[in-house]
DNA sequence: GTGGTCTAGACCACT
DNA sequence: GTGGTCTAGACCACG
């Protein structure tokens, strides 16, 4: 488990990303317990306070709980993960696709296979003028 | 000619951004002149010293040039039009594929074709596990 | 016998106000044995200092005596019993009122009745704008 | 414009909440530019991390809106506040409601009037054995 | 002058 | 040792 910051953005918003990413991609499963807010801290390299701040917005998205003063928690509501995870897609492929259009990019094909020992469907995206 | 802002971003940074696109998508022409700073800021809905910096960093760019006493002009480097161009492109493609990466989407097939206007070959890129 | 909680609250808390209902309701009789600390523990999820603790408090109140060798029992003292159910009312009631008239809600009627089988007097609360 | 704590409860939750009712029990009017939050700060008498987490959290209720570098503002959006009121008193009535039947309260009359001023129904709960 | 972010460090509650 | 809260103080971006 490792971060990685672009000095641009707030600091507690990638954390939520990347914590986010962690969950939604399997490395950390259902129920694992995440390291402690503090250890976190060290990981990071930042202080404990900003990562609690980026946690809380994690657990408000319904990804992590808290067991009081035992730790956080992934949360083993899988349909949570998987619609948080298609949340997390759909917004970077409309921004992606948003900003295409701006540029001026008038034809667009694009197709996400997810993994394969997931079930549903593949993501197809074609945008023509 | 008009902006939308994301309040949770800085402000200057999109109307970089967004002149930036009026420009490499043709809707602002090689040699047009800019509307006025002050008429841009009304447009906008903003200071107009947020304009100001913004078109300072434009011009940073290279995209525009100022004529002291007449205004600001769309450079007719089409060269650097095109360049920009294709580094917005870049960035926002090379984002887009690590964010999908991170997330955990393994297999990516995207293809973009510029406007057919435009000489130059069409991106494409493929990504699998 | 069963607890419900809310984690975002101290759940020794919610264990003394948990307790003393049983009491005050009449679930648990003057002289009822209560289940042992570790059975308490069991039932509740929850480690047995905790439950330790949230007993201390509920014997400060007086509702419970400590019977060294046999145990924790409910008290026989129905007098006390009547005083903390009135208590436990009271503050309910005016917390609810307080935050009714923050919250801009000006005329508000509440009649509260005991249990037939108690005698005493209802509760009776009218406030108006 | 002030507050008043219990020591037992995080501050910051109680601010959520004071500030909540200033806007749902109309002292806060639809736009009005809230105090900057280092003043709040000072009004409150704590620190203006502790005040921007409360309003952050205001915010996400959708009761106020950020206008980066202008200042904080009650939406406009009068559904919005009224839909929260209505939740804020739902909420209460409910906790009541169950403490008062966990309490051994059988039979509650409980009868809520809006403000004269306010079209719509009055609340009116009923609860017998 | 406005909000936003971050750090350092302290103290508390709970188990 | 866990999370939660709070303070003090600093620095930044924006307009």
């Amino acid at each position: 488990m490792k971060f990685e910051f672009d000095n641009n953005f707030p600091i507690h918003t990638q954390l939520v990303n990347q914590i986010s990413y962690y969950i939604v991609n399997g490395t950390l499963k259902p129920n694992d317990k995440l390291p402690a807010v503090r250890e976190l801290a060290g990981i990071a390299g930042v202080n404990h306070n900003t990562i609690q701040k980026a946690l809380y917005e994690v657990e408000n998205l319904g990804l992590i709980y808290t067991n009081r003063t035992n730790g956080k928690f992934v949360t083993d509501n899988k349909e949570v993960i998987k619609s948080i995870k298609e949340k997390l897609i759909k917004e970077r492929v409309e921004w992606f696709l948003t900003e295409m259009k701006y540029i001026g990019v008038s034809s667009i094909k694009l197709q996400l296979k997810k993994e394969e020992s997931e079930e549903g469907e593949n993501y197809e995206y074609f945008k023509d003028k």
